[in-house]
DNA sequence: TCATTGCAGTGACCAAGATCACAGGCCGAC
DNA sequence: GTCGGCCTGTGATCTTGGTCACTGCAATGA
């Protein structure tokens, strides 16, 4: 698994002492799961021991050992940019490790987050293949390692093995579903705290997904961006996350969050 | 292109009556874009025949013929069901002549409208390669052919043609992009009233692309139903209707609705 | 012809939540 | 250390838009 150093290099001008700081170099795999805990980067997560494969783990043979070998894996610090809303799509972006952040920005500066990406999710694989520009920025909240794969390469690959089509079109489906969900969340749930309420629980949800039953996980965003991701205020969510405490429906000490009642908080999404 | 008449029957024993009232059984080109402003069906647009055709347009050879044979065309009333949340995806739909509302529903009965497919959409596609539920619901809003592909007919044709595959992952991101523009406006508009402004001007350019610059269309919704469009309630819709009027942003006469001031509406949306 | 039903239009009221303003806390930089 | 910047917590106020309640209208069907 060979780090891309010439890659770095455009970051290094202007973040060179974030990367070195913010970035430990050598991660073991309990580390990792301390810190990343939507990661399913243990090896006995889904039974796999590379995320970056993820959408190709049916791939077999040959066209298995052309994925690997496709793209070039790098090191991001946090808050690197990986792509801007309305860039020409050029590449899409596995994330192997940490959490990257899609938002979009409309003309007056107001920002939505649509969703944190983990380990394992593709970024811009629709854009890729219908070669449009993407919609949303992407930007690591957390030191990431992600795999580019050049849009010519990737379609390439993709003509050479039909099955591997069916795969990116799994993908594309799962980006497809993240966005209805949110649409629907959105659209759906009467108050804004029903909407906070649903995101939490999806968090608590994947977090129990990987460390067993206990919904218990980093927080690793502002309240200031949950409020972007639900569709809130900065001061609401402080409120509701204040409430739900008090109500027991959630534990907070500093960056750690645990659901204490999945059924209350479901109850609130309405 | 020969209807499937025994695929009616499973509607025949409910609606037999609605489907002959509702449905002109020959339909000229002229009637059919007076009915369906949103259709591409005019040989002149895009320069596309068949609709049905329109995600594999780019099919060459054998492949295209195959695709051709391949599903059963058919008539449906007013307000069929084509397929409901939560059933277990058995086909994917094209739709070939008509609107067709996509919906999802809150347990405590909202409903939330995703968009209003037209023809040359492709419903169920996500769920279909993916074989997992139906996300929404689709309904006809007015007496529309579609073609109904069943999913193992659909998965056998992409596997024997890879370049079909590529087709039908353009085709899921269209659907895509759809979600993300509905989670968009809902999330980045700052009012009710630029979400419904929106909403007019996507659909007044649709039909600006068909029948010219004119954008001019016929509204098949009720009050009610673009309420749950843009996230707001009847009597809202009703009351930013007639501000635009009042403001001469729009016109409307009966279900004909004509956008004067696009600009107009393009800075309400913020 | 009249009754029924569903949609459109309008006023009054009310509450959820956005916004503003400010205070305290934490953390990194110097 | 301490300074400054960003994040969190909280009260006061104000606005938007949801809800209720009612009327009128048009289509449908008996």
């Amino acid at each position: 698994m060979p780090f891309a150093d010439a890659e770095m290099l455009l970051f290094a001008n202007t973040e060179t002492d974030r990367i070195h700081k913010d970035f430990p170099i050598r991660i073991s795999r309990e580390k990792v799961c301390m810190t990343y805990p939507h990661s399913h980067m243990t090896t006995g997560c889904k039974n796999c021991s590379d995320r970056s494969l993820r959408i190709m783990c049916d791939l077999s043979g040959q066209a298995r050992v052309d994925f690997e070998a496709l793209g070039m894996q790098m090191k991001l610090p946090k808050r690197a940019i990986i792509f801007q809303e309305d860039d020409v799509c050029d590449a899409a972006t596995i994330v192997c490790m940490g959490q990257v952040k899609l938002s979009c920005t409309s003309r007056e500066g107001k920002t939505h987050i649509l969703k944190i990406a983990v380990p394992g999710d593709v970024l811009g694989m629709g854009a890729a293949i219908s070669g449009a520009h993407f919609e949303v920025t992407a930007e690591t909240i957390e030191p990431c390692v992600v795999k580019k794969i050049r849009r010519s390469e990737l379609l390439a690959f993709l003509e050479k093995y039909g099955q591997a089509s069916m795969l990116a079109a799994k993908a594309l489906s799962e980006e497809y579903k993240s966005a209805f969900f949110d649409a629907r969340r959105l659209a759906l749930s009467g108050s804004t705290a029903g909407r906070l309420a649903g995101v939490l629980l999806d968090w608590g949800r994947a977090a129990a997904g990987c460390n067993g039953t206990d919904m218990r996980f980093t927080m690793a965003l502002t309240h200031e961006e949950l409020a972007n991701l639900a569709g809130t205020s900065r001061e609401t969510v402080t409120r509701a996350l204040g409430k739900f405490q008090k109500e027991g429906l959630i534990e907070i000490h500093g960056s750690s969050f645990r659901v204490v009642s999945p059924t209350g908080l479901e109850t609130l999404c309405s």
